[in-house]
DNA sequence: TTGTATGCGTTATCAC
DNA sequence: GTGATAACGCATACAA
């Protein structure tokens, strides 16, 4: 490995001069800068960044930590999280936790012990500790999607849930549907718990009667989903309409539904949360309530980078913010009027 | 910051003494193990690895250069490589090129200056250069999906775009279809390539005549499958089937099929390489080579871990070996015989 | 404008 | 078993 010693003696000068050319920091003449220019070329030095790092006690390194690259949702988050940071001349280091615990605090030991300048997290759990433990380190944290229980110990950057939901629902008490069963995610998931709130307030609102019946628990995945549609299919009288808290959710719904050989809108109108990517679609189909993603990804990690820069310059300590981006409904094939009862 | 130091005081031993218990390294006696150990947890110590790193030169750290993760079927590469490169101990730096040869250097550059293991490349030129560069820091490199020109200089991963071609293709031909037409990729990408020679192949051997009308060059997007379908759609006679030479391809291809207000198959049979992961898709429909993507990207990983521990011990190099996954034909709903001819 | 001395936090080497 | 010393490659403080 050839290293800045190595260029400073093939160019007669000392280390320290090389790195003020490479660093464009200090003073050189132009012909100090030629002759540096000229044996990093001829040697085809690398300047050895964690030796920078090491010394400067900054790696320019972000982390993103959420639960499966694999859910377009996530990816397109991903990807405005990799731009912003790309931009700001910050590198991404990726993980996936799977919704586990165990995975999440893993992952954020390792990352501290990387160094990471920040830490973009969509949180496995609803504990503080992870994140107090960032931040003790000096280590800067942004929440993604997730609200937390308690008070607020971290920037937040999430979409509208509730209001999705809400207006969602109008949209379903508009067409006259009354027997509206919302296939829920995780109780402990405040997207989830947020979307049933949304749900409920609009029955509510409309003076409909809520019960127990209104709203099945599961998990964000296509399975949960197709169970928990089953389940509410077999009542008797049954649902005319389903609100899936999710996209997988709606593509487990979906197939349950024409499983028992019924047919969206016809049959069953059904609305959801999430969109996939309009790309990945043969034929838009879904009503659904739209989050920004690649936005949400931008934005967090903006947040992120300033509050860095905040602590860089020892500036005093702003409240920590919640950040609720809007959500889109998007109206389109299915979901219809409600048929009136026989 | 506490450091290493802080503890050893704590303790009441060296520093070294400290290392060794945190790496489970040389000889300590038990009671010295837990003496440090409390240490650490009163301080709430946490390693650096940036130091370690510097002096250990090694980081543990990979590299995924792709070209857009936004891609499902990068996606579930990433996945596959992540999983892989977590399971050894090592995480995970994710850079987009959106095919751009100059983000590709730009990021490999970056790369090689963090130190990265190894990288794995999905590489956006035809050029040897970036990745000899690396080679020469000693810095392994593994190609994923795409064949470089010339001879092999680095271990290629990749699935069989030339069989699978040819057999999508000799299924058109089993059901009738005379007029193929093929939507083809970028010339100087070696999977378009592969995929146009199989198509290719596949008609020769059934005796058809080839002609220039056979295949419509493009880009792997949406877009330009709308465009190519467009003019193949727009001849007379027009094609019975199109081959689209990938998933975004084929999707732009079949909305031009529907725009014209014709239907698939009833009047064109689709068939397409590359697969949606078929969680996102309502109903799976398309017809396809699908590629194991998990798998790539973890086999990927492993070549590449493999190639690193091979480098670590000075074992004499191997030659390059071109690794070919197969590839699977999955018939559905949107390929059937061809009408007669009027 | 350039150079010298020093330290960032760790671990390898070799001595005790 | 344990510790003193030096080195990994670079940049800050200060001197020249």
């Amino acid at each position: 490995m050839t290293t800045i010693r190595d260029v400073a003696k093939l160019a007669g000068v000392a280390p320290i001069t090389v790195s003020r050319v490479i660093n464009h920091n200090g003073y050189f003449t132009e012909e100090t800068r030629g002759r540096v220019q000229n044996a990093i070329e001829q040697l085809g030095y690398v300047p050895n960044k964690l030796a920078r790092s090491l010394r400067l006690r900054k790696t320019s390194m972000l982390a993103l930590v959420l639960t499966d690259i694999t859910n377009p949702f996530w990816t397109t988050v991903a990807r405005g999280v990799e731009d912003a940071a790309s931009d700001a001349g910050f590198n991404l280091i990726l993980c996936n936790t799977d919704e586990s615990d165990l995975k999440e605090e893993k992952y954020l030991k390792v990352l501290l012990e990387r160094q990471v300048d920040g830490i973009l997290l969509v949180p496995s759990t609803n504990q503080a500790e992870p994140i107090l433990m960032a931040q003790r380190q000096g280590v800067q944290v942004v929440i993604i999607d997730r609200r937390l229980d308690g008070e607020l110990f971290a920037d937040v950057v999430r979409s509208d849930s509730f209001g999705g939901a809400y207006q969602l629902t109008r949209h379903l008490l508009a067409l006259g549907h009354r027997r509206i069963v919302m296939l829920a995610g995780p109780r402990d998931v405040s997207t989830a718990e947020d979307r049933r709130a949304g749900f409920l307030k609009a029955l509510e609102d409309a003076r409909q009667p809520v019960t127990s019946q209104n709203v099945l628990y599961g998990e964000f995945t296509i399975e949960s989903g197709h169970r928990q549609a089953d389940q509410a299919l077999n009542r008797s009288p049954g649902p005319t309409a389903l609100f899936a808290a999710n996209n997988f959710i709606a593509i487990g719904a979906y197939r349950a539904i024409r499983q028992k050989g019924l047919s969206v809108p016809e049959d069953v109108s059904l609305v959801g949360f999430d969109d996939l990517p309009s790309e990945l679609v043969w034929e838009p189909f879904l009503t659904v309530a739209a989050q920004p993603a690649y936005e949400m990804g931008h934005r967090a990690t903006e947040v992120l980078l300033d509050r860095m820069a905040e602590a860089a310059r020892e500036a005093p300590q702003r409240n920590f913010e919640d950040i609720i981006l809007p959500v889109e409904t998007i109206v389109r094939k299915s979901t219809r009027a409600c048929k009136p009862e026989n």
